[in-house]
DNA sequence: TTATCTATTATATCTAGACATAAATGGATG
DNA sequence: CATCCATTTATGTCTAGATATAATAGATAA
């Protein structure tokens, strides 16, 4: 599992004390230079291990108090949110693309506020829809700041989603998601095939650049399909990329009467 | 902002040109021999700038490839889930608990594979309502799984929740969250105060020890009321934990008619 | 008593080396 | 031409030091 004298046989060891019960929270880990000395390491292996129980929120680390388990009050999970079109396809189902409408607009107060614009400042509406397989997967209603991607006043948005194109050319580095649940208005009914009312899965997104907001979209998908899904844990099963498993939406696969 | 010489430093040199544009997706990043030689430190220093970039997924890293700017396919965030009484106290209302059922249950096929235990075995099922300021802001719906948990058999679970009672003595390890949304059906309308086909946030987690599944917990929420926020992006405008603000869920406060 | 300064100490970071490891490359061989 | 192998090379990890920084505890002064 660990190689011998690696700052994961150090981390392994730690997590099992705290895991097996011998250190419960609170409990003051052995400072830096004695875990070294037990392990027969440099100062700097044990350091590592350390630090990387801090960053999973395993330990708590203050200078000169020394480190401790921490209590488990809340756990963070990591939440992947991969791009529609690649989330349909990696479940065997094809990906369709259909542009609803593209329109300029004075976006409301809250939306305007979303994307920091003065409410007489014009922005760019697209509405589309993502299908998996002729079945309505998601709906997107998104919001183009024009002051921050003024090239899309050029785009049409008929073949290419606005996800992908923006993308493309505008690398966002600072994203805020709210996710809730909601009733399918009529419109929103109408589109995804829905009956009014039903349950949908909201996703909103806001994207930053150096320059600002980019772009607020709000995601709608039938509650049935979509489900997000996240794991988390300072020791998962199987060792994966920041040790955090995570899948994405359910698409709805083609039903086999 | 970065102390001079140090990782940070570099780190930010990084973003900024990834940034500003100078390097796009797919860039070949220079070697850590060069980066370290440029900027007059050691190469571990220049190591731990890009490590700290490749975990959160700005930069890809492949021996003997080298490192290359990483095409933003996906991003991930991070959403931290809180426990329910401080979440509602956080915000300025009045946590109140309320036991609704508590009884031994042959878990159905799918709840059973949830706690993997075989159909025959029993499991504890428990009702429970959360309320803030009066208002039911998440109905609780958990199976405790008796092999692992068997000192739950003597617990009411009248006074405290079971979420409380099981982190007070059942640390876990690992979890997973599956987030939907879904309808209100008859008995979760009355619950939660709710009309028939309401839209509700259903949250559902396991979560595990090295002994096993520990407890199914399927948490349901008014969708009105309950959004999760995560945050996320490798450069965060206030540098919070780990780079990463997050919020709980919205609590509904008393309205002010 | 209270406030402030100081020494101590544990963590945080950095350095200049070393060897380990994985993958791309080019060459030798069939 | 295809296959395999040794070489090269960039990252991954580790060592044994060093200095920096922050927070505690104790000493001192108001």
């Amino acid at each position: 599992m660990s190689a011998r004298g690696s700052y994961l046989e150090i981390k392994h060891h730690v997590l099992g004390k705290i895991r097996g019960g011998d250190w419960p929270p609170g409990t003051l880990v052995p400072k830096e230079r004695e875990l070294a000395e037990a392990f027969g390491c440099a100062r700097m292996t044990v350091h590592r291990a350390l630090r990387e129980l801090a960053e999973e929120g395993v330990v708590e680390r203050r200078r000169r108090s020394g480190t401790r388990v921490a209590l488990q009050t809340t756990r963070s999970a990591m939440l992947e949110i991969p791009r529609v079109d690649h989330e349909i396809e990696r479940q065997g189902a094809t990906y369709r693309y259909r542009r609803l409408a593209r329109r300029l607009v004075l976006p409301n107060d809250a939306v305007a506020g979303h994307l920091g614009l003065p409410a007489t400042r014009q922005a760019l509406r697209v509405d589309c829809l993502h299908f998996a397989t002729d079945v309505p997967f998601q709906l997107e209603e998104r919001w183009i700041n024009l002051d921050a991607v003024p090239d899309a006043r050029a785009e049409s948005f008929r073949d290419t989603p606005p996800n992908v194109w923006l993308l493309e050319r505008r690398p966002w580095f600072e994203a805020e998601h709210v996710i809730s649940a909601a009733g399918a208005s009529a419109r929103h009914a109408e589109r995804l095939n829905l009956a009014v009312g039903d349950s949908l899965l909201v996703v909103e997104r806001r994207t930053w650049n150096d320059t600002g907001v980019i772009t607020y979209v709000r995601m709608l998908h039938p509650g049935r399909f979509y489900r997000l899904r996240t794991s988390a844990g300072p020791a998962p099963r199987a060792p994966g990329p920041a040790g955090h498993a995570s899948f994405g939406p359910q698409v709805p696969l083609p039903s086999t009467p």
